[in-house]
DNA sequence: CATCGAACATGCGAAAACGCATGTATGAAG
DNA sequence: CTTCATACATGCGTTTTCGCATGTTCGATG
């Protein structure tokens, strides 16, 4: 009637997973040691954690009772080690930061180089990523998201707001300034129901051509003729292939945020990080509240 | 920039055992083990987590912050585990009962011989301890404590109201009996500042022949003649050398508790051995409550 | 009905972790 | 000053753990 911690988190793992193979990737192991763990808690516990069903591992409330301990002493893990990188004072080691891809792409890029570039032992990891990674479990260390209302149990500053526009290849930008009752086609992305209000009564017959749930290929859309759309100015800088509509004046956005937990507050490389989004944001304001 | 959580188990052995040795020890591991996984844990996170000094480890901050981490968890484990035991429906596996020695020795021991004999699939481990385990840390599933206010966290029900009286040699208890004036000898517990008020008022002059800290010496001293001492009447029952002073009634004493965690309420080992220990101590008050 | 993939069992050689024996340094005790 | 105990370092052989390859079962798919 014992049970090592390593196992708990391998009961873990299997509970989250479902399966051996899930829970081998998320251990860093293969399948055949995750089973062979498991057998051995159950030795250990003296009764079985998981049935062995045709279809794969199905595990009992026991497992369950397990894994929700684990859990809380996976957050206490997590927790400590958010503590220690927090008191690190060297300009050295691992430092990831999860940015939404166009903003990297197009903004961040060449700051990173230039931060990599003076901090060559800072061993930078960029995620890319639209959704919103978990920085209390230390997914990524700083987060730089656009949202209106970022999350409660994180520190952050409003780096900048943003206003958007809408844009066009340049035919379909004269004729809609031509004769703004004539259909204009429209490229929409899938979180929307309808075109933004200002545009629909500038413009009455909006077509809706297409629905599209990725940014850049939403641009690839509009440049290929398909349609105006809308989207945040910063975007505007890097496609000069895209005009704004006439008549349409810009409307606000969600800011850009940078987040971090504040355990790692005291962090020296995240410090050094932040130090030169900030300015970089400041220094570059007009890139996101006004059109080229 | 990682653990795992067997070395965060190590580190919190570390920490509170001190040294490698004693660390080993509450592992069950070789020292050069913990050595080991000490130093991988260091790599692991890229700091050092102990100083090396010549009289040994000495424990950073960051060893202590991980060692306070896994402790919460320990407690988690050893949550876990309770709940797991007390689910076990079946009379078979490991139970351990602590109670004070002489309780055992003078009471209790027929019953757990015929407990034992009664169920040949349950291992019972009976610690004798006067120290008081810790029911959370599994150190015993039911404990029998001689207490006025057991412990809070804990369930229980109070078995026996206890009596104590005071006891010597027939050659002192007659002597004394003829004369409460004369000198009478007393063996004290060390806990004690003086013999009770009720000895000194019908005797006045008391001396105190000797200080212990242990039952079984006293009643040995006793009984060499040393002199009379206090004690619960339960132990006349088995030392019928001793006889009790007349004209000193008897006085209360600290009830016997039987006490066990909540989460182990359910295992149906525990109910099987409180349902013998309630019974045999009912059927027993007299052992308590009169003298023989 | 045949095929394919997902999920697990099993056996074997490689890698990691472990225990033991030996050696060194320090501090306490005679 | 010598002796002894404590605490740790290091090297070596053994045990345990692990990853990979192979085989089986089940269910979905065409």
């Amino acid at each position: 009637m014992k049970i090592s911690w390593d196992d708990m988190q391998t009961v873990l793992a299997m509970v989250r997973g479902g399966s051996l193979a899930a829970a081998g990737v998320e251990l860093g192991l293969s399948y055949t040691s995750v089973a062979r763990r498991i057998h051995r808690a159950e030795q250990a516990l003296g009764r079985p954690l998981f049935e062995r069903r045709p279809e794969g591992y199905q595990a009992t409330e026991e497992a369950h009772d397990i894994a929700r301990a684990a859990a809380r002493m996976e957050a206490e893990e997590q927790a400590v080690l958010r503590r220690l990188s927090g008191r690190a004072q060297d300009l050295q080691g691992p430092l990831s930061l999860t940015a939404p891809p166009l903003l990297i792409q197009s903004f961040l890029a060449p700051l990173l180089a230039e931060f990599t570039a003076q901090n060559p032992q800072v061993e930078l990891t960029v995620r890319a990523a639209n959704g919103v990674l978990d920085l209390a479990r230390r997914e990524a260390d700083l987060a730089l998201r656009i949202s209106r209302h970022p999350q409660d149990t994180l520190v952050g500053r409003k780096l900048a707001e943003q206003q958007s526009g809408f844009f066009a290849v340049p035919e379909i930008a004269e004729r809609a300034a031509l004769d703004p009752q004539a259909p204009l086609d429209w490229v929409l992305y899938s979180g929307h129901e309808a075109p933004p209000a200002a545009a629909r009564k500038s413009h009455p017959d909006i077509r809706v051509r297409a629905r599209l749930d990725d940014m850049p290929s939403m641009i690839a859309a509009a440049l290929a003729g398909m349609g105006a759309l809308r989207m945040p100015v910063f975007l505007a800088h890097s496609h000069p292939g895209l005009v704004p509509l006439p008549h349409l004046p810009l409307q606000p956005y969600a800011p850009i945020w940078l987040l971090s937990h504040r355990d790692l507050l005291g962090s020296a490389k995240l410090a050094a990080l932040k130090g030169v989004l900030e300015p970089w944001f400041r220094d570059n304001k007009h890139m996101f509240s006004s059109l080229p």
